[in-house]
DNA sequence: AATCATCGTCGAAGCGCTTCGACAACACGC
DNA sequence: GCGTGTTGTCGAAGCGCTTCGACGATGATT
């Protein structure tokens, strides 16, 4: 493997003259470029990543922490993954994962020290989340996708479940829809403190409520049998329902294999 | 940040002999080692990932190359992710995510360049994947989840499609059916060599005629919409059709409800 | 023509670690 | 008591790059 070193007698200049050519730290003559570029070109001359990082404090890498397979990893999940992985490549960054769950903090406070991420994205952020003051102690940059209870001075993006149940609700009502049920996420979920699954749960009561309807929610595993029973027992707790609000993909699979074996039609009969 | 430099003076010892006893390349004594530990963990050392790297030329870092976002992400596919980075975990390595399909082997030879990976896991291989050709070239140690047409010299992991596919045909025709579609992925994966895409219809093709059955296949995208076109095809084409391979996990949603539409219960009428 | 930035380039000092060769200190067999 | 190995430790030389200070060579400014 070609060094800079080689490129550098190879065009006739100091070492440090072609780190300049690369990083355009400082000016370098158009001449000098491209007989530079020339030799890179020639030796097929890459900068070795590790010895990049450690002159320069920088790692060009960014730590994915993920929860492994704790939430049924669905297709939100996964695409959020690859998206982040793809994004991280087109600006020059690599991505690694570290599988982290809430209760990991330490591990990830270890890996920080190491000094191989400059970087981190947070997913799956629980209410009140270890990791979150783990990589604030730590000084690391780092944004979460979902929040904490509190986000003062935190960078976030996050998904408005206010507004994406008000949403749902309003297109159900709108549809004449006076009986609504919610599929939501796993009790553990909400147990632990997993946003979306309590957030979501208050929208969507807001959302009813404030109609003057009757909320009927159902916590569920994600799983297409957990989807059956839940829709059984939500139509058990109200046999005049007539939708369904879910935040379960998985769940969902199995909520309308159930109704439909109930001869309810989609979107006939239930919404 | 503290280094093995302030270990070494914490501890009264060379720096050298603070690198032996984390590596353990040459004895150190038992006393020197309590004292070298005690340093470590009064001062919270980790060494530096970067140091490490560049001086011992090997990264402790493992690429997943992974198609960003090409078949449909099913669950099969995250799960690899996710249980890939757990383990590389446990192994004391990294795991980066290299988002490049079959067609970008050159960007992966730019990255394998930088010296970032010490060995790469390359998924959805194609039966005449250029990556293979990359990785080869370059020198790094690979594997593969599937496999490439000739796999002479090369290690993988892999489905046993024709097995597979002959369990599935087997346990229907235990159940006596006898007319039985077979509900792959897109045209588009066939195409392109996706392994999978090919030898699962080799194998069920086999499996049916092999039983003097006629085999009905379709392709089809990984979408629930598309799996209820292509059974309407299936059922169209053979309208006593009473059992369903599948391949295709998006497909498989929209299959269920397509039978259930046409009044065929699950698993009374239709396996 | 003298003065001063500015430009382009170079050499050298690290970044934090691994690893090689050296070398005391000591144990062993005879 | 002399070779002959072991053990445990140290110093120093890198790994391949970034970055700082220095310095001649221009070109612009009076």
């Amino acid at each position: 493997m070609a060094t800079m070193q080689d490129v550098a007698r190879h065009a006739k200049v100091s070492l440090s003259t072609v780190s300049y050519a690369l990083s355009g730290a400082r000016p370098v003559s158009a001449a000098t470029k491209v007989r530079i570029d020339a030799a890179m070109a020639e030796l097929g001359f890459r900068p070795n990543a590790m010895a990049r990082g450690l002159a320069s404090r920088r790692s060009s890498t960014l730590a994915l922490i993920f929860p492994a397979m704790e939430s049924g990893l669905g297709g939100t999940v996964t695409e959020f993954v690859a998206s982040a992985a793809a994004a991280a490549r087109e600006h020059g960054y690599h991505l690694v994962l570290w599988p982290f769950g809430a209760h990991q903090a330490d591990e990830i406070r270890d890996l920080v020290r190491q000094g191989l991420a400059d970087g981190v994205l947070l997913m799956e952020v629980r209410l009140d989340d270890p990791r979150v003051e783990a990589l604030h102690a730590a000084g690391l940059p780092f944004t979460m996708i979902g929040r904490t209870r509190e986000v003062e001075g935190l960078a976030y993006v996050d998904i408005d479940f206010d507004r994406t149940t008000e949403d749902a609700v309003a297109h159900l009502t709108a549809l004449g829809h006076e009986h609504i049920g919610f599929l939501n996420h796993s009790r553990e979920s909400h147990d632990e403190g997993y946003a979306p699954t309590i957030r979501a749960e208050e929208g969507f009561r807001t959302a009813i409520t404030s109609r003057g309807l009757v909320p009927r929610t159902v916590l569920c595993h994600e799983s297409p049998q957990a989807g059956r029973r839940a829709v059984a027992e939500l139509l058990e707790a109200d046999p005049d329902m007539t939708a369904l609000v879910t935040m379960n993909e998985m769940a969902t699979f199995g909520a309308t294999v159930e109704l439909q074996d109930r001869g309810l039609r989609i979107p006939d009969d239930f919404s």
